[in-house]
DNA sequence: CTGAGAATAGAATAAACATTCCATTGAGAC
DNA sequence: GTCTCAATGGAATGTTTATTCTATTCTCAG
């Protein structure tokens, strides 16, 4: 017997599940309901079916062949989804600002609620494959080189503690006593760089020779096209929300640490 | 003529604006939204009234005693806020879990998923005045210290380039050639640590020392007590999310470019 | 071409719901 | 002490919404 979905992620599954072998209408459903799940918390069965283009009968029905009694048992899943991940968020972040317009309150209400949404932006714009290709090229290398100045130093900085911790071989090019540490990136390994415009000459030109000499580049910007493009380079582009002149840089870290952590779990369970 | 509220901020504005002088089964039910706000979206008026304590009918009143013609209207503007703070995240999250358990794209969801779970615990956590105190202790400092070991060291390092960018004297404490920094703090500087469970011995000696000399030290850390108690020591805890060994520190950065751009602000606004 | 079965849409029904009305209570004024 | 008016609770009402039932259409096998 298929029991009823108790989460998001297990109706996703179940909605997969059935998606092949159904009848027109129910197809209909599914295809809607796959891209705007986040609908049903809010919207009457009527609504719903107006949407995917049936009757609302036939949205019934298939609220039946997923498992539930009927469309309020569904839409109970969605609704404990919604008010867990809005908990009192918009509210708190509300009385935050409430507290002065210049207050440091309402300056990190302004930061959460940049970075949360850069977050957000981060899971529904990256690419996977990208992604995946990076992992790929970056678990290959023997020792991982780290390139970032001013602001996207600290990136850099905490994936070298990040791959240390991990017992990868990573370099930090942090251009203390201003030495060349670019000279030590050899035939065999593979440069993270990570790059904000207006994009810093050392990074570009560091860049730019990796590619030049065919070592894999994966850069972190913030631009879609990046700073250089190359076969070698991989772009993964992060849109961060500015408050003023400053950024959280959440989705960029956000992003950098599962690069890191999924070089590490590919290196361990790859060989 | 008192305007309905369209919005969240809008809606907890007038809150306060009509509190009083308010009968008591108003003040109960002004009470009651103020603090549970976020329910108003999912339940039913019914709901609502047995929560506050008073009967459906006195919370029709209070709907329109806010302005609005009724439940259903008031309760459209949080369907609104709610639907906007929930686009299809959960939705993309899932599908980035999909592609494998071990796949980098459900690492980066895993991620996305505990910043942002940071990030709301922060706005919510987060003790309004200690953040002012930190900022008045830290906008009366001639020098500002930053330090941080380890995994706390970009934070650290974020926050000597917003101050350089604003233009406040800051030094951050990186050990380089380890060198003794400890000694260039003086009176009338402060000190910023940033320091995670188990505490670094360096970090907390710095603290403590400070401490004992009367310098202002505010902590970024990731438990409720920190690591020193002390009269002149400001602790800023930041619950952050584990996703396995690792934390993409998402809130412990943005509390830490809030804390900078404030105290910024605080400088150019205040003298 | 015809009959059987599923698939679908539309109408009917029943439940839940917001909203309104009215009787009762409580507080203050004269 | 009583009269008045605001405040309140509970029942009544009309609307919305999920759900079910049934007639019709469509599809495929024989």
């Amino acid at each position: 017997m298929t029991a009823k979905p108790q989460s998001v992620e297990e109706f996703q599954a179940r909605l997969r599940e059935v998606s092949d072998g159904l009848p027109k209408r129910m197809r209909q459903c599914a295809d809607y309901l796959a891209a705007n799940a986040d609908r049903v918390a809010l919207s009457t069965v009527a609504e719903l079916a107006a949407g995917a283009g049936v009757a609302p009968s036939a949205m019934m029905r298939f609220c039946q062949i997923l498992g539930y009694s009927g469309y309020s048992e569904m839409q109970q899943v969605f609704r404990a989804a919604v008010s867990s991940g809005f908990p009192d968020y918009a509210s708190r972040i509300a009385s935050l600002r409430d507290r002065g317009a210049d207050s440091p309150s309402a300056l990190l209400a302004e930061f959460v609620d940049a970075g949360r949404g850069s977050l957000e932006t981060l899971a529904n714009k990256v690419d996977a494959r990208v992604l995946d290709q990076a992992v790929a090229a970056l678990a290959g290398a023997r020792m991982i080189h780290l390139a970032g100045m001013r602001r996207a130093f600290p990136v850099s900085a905490y994936l070298a503690y990040a791959f240390e911790k991990m017992g990868h071989p990573a370099m930090l090019h942090d251009g203390v006593g201003a030495l060349q540490q670019a000279a030590s990136i050899r035939e065999g390994d593979a440069l993270i760089a990570t790059t904000f415009t207006p994009y810093s000459g050392e990074t570009v030109d560091l860049i730019q020779s990796c590619a030049d000499r065919g070592i894999p580049v994966v850069v972190l910007t913030d631009s879609p096209l990046g700073p250089v493009q190359s076969g070698s380079v991989l772009t993964l582009p992060v849109a961060e929300a500015d408050v003023g002149a400053f950024r959280a840089l959440s989705a960029t870290h956000c992003l950098a640490i599962t690069l890191a952590v999924a070089v590490g779990a590919a290196k361990s369970g790859g060989g």
